[in-house]
DNA sequence: AAAATATGTCAACATGGCTGACGTAAATTT
DNA sequence: AAATTTACGTCAGCCATGTTGACATATTTT
């Protein structure tokens, strides 16, 4: 049996590990309370959001975000088409491809959800200077794998 | 049908929140992997950080920090307690409680699933200036309900 | 014509949340 | 001393969301 604590000291970097589990902890539980007046859990939410920040986006491009399983997206994908909060199109280019964008339920939700999100995170901006805020947006940025870095900034538009 | 984007321009906190998803996603991914080794989630994960951190800590303050119920709680500690990761000791003062140590094993766990993120954390930070690494801080701190906050810093040290 | 791609679908399974009720032991209050 | 509260455990059952692997279809590319 240990007795002592694995402290900060011997590792700088603990504090930042645990305030992004307790940021992200309080962070999700906004939108989770929207979500049960619909039926609905977190799955839905990052779909909603995505493609009405995408409209027009692929299947393939939202597993690839997500990075879970077809079998997984297809789930929650049904019943947000079932719900009319998505519709279909095919693609004009490739007919194979199924793009998707909101309805205006759809885009009603998605702003439902970002609300308290942005409430959040703005009062949190308010709170830093601007290099402060740098400094958030780079920690961020590179703590998301390197690979991947660039697809992100690709996707949030800077 | 909806064809015109949810932008970043219509909300500036967009980039943010989105930011936090893909780190957060990436960020859990390192224990993840190694935790499969051992026939372990993530809510084992978080349970053995916890009790590395506050050897002898109890059970109802470690519900506080989860925020999830006895019964999700119960199923994993029984696990790791099974596994030899955890040991429980009747509290000294009040015997109603069961305080919570690491094992050798328990300690060795914590420390592994910890490395990856110390790497990822440590290089993210290595590319802040002492400001934008205060800003990330504060950014993630401010994030926190804010009734949560005095606990939180109480529990990383800070 | 053959191969690769985009998508959907099936069955089956695991993890980890949840509720609500109930039990026990110990501490605290009346 | 009795009643109440607290700390913890447990039971049964439910739901959301992740997984794998195989297979089907339409379409595009080679």
């Amino acid at each position: 049996m240990i007795r002592e604590p694995l402290s900060g000291a011997d590792s700088p970097e603990i504090p930042y590990i645990e305030l992004l589990f307790f940021a992200y902890r309080d962070f999700i539980s906004d939108p989770d309370a929207v979500l049960v007046a619909y039926g609905f859990g977190r799955a839905h939410h990052r779909v909603i959001h995505f493609v009405n920040r995408h409209p027009g986006i692929r299947v393939a491009d939202l597993l690839d975000i997500l990075k879970i399983t077809k079998q997984s997206l297809g789930r929650v994908l049904k019943q947000l088409l079932d719900g009319g909060f998505i519709e279909q199109v095919q693609g004009p280019q490739d007919r194979r491809q199924r793009l998707l964008y909101p309805t205006e339920a759809g885009r009603a939700l998605a702003l439902r959800l970002l609300a308290p999100q942005e409430r959040r995170i703005g009062a949190s901006l308010d709170m830093l200077s601007a290099e402060e805020r740098r400094g958030a947006e780079r920690f961020l940025r590179m703590i998301i794998d390197a690979g991947e870095r660039d697809k992100v900034a690709r996707l949030i538009g800077r």
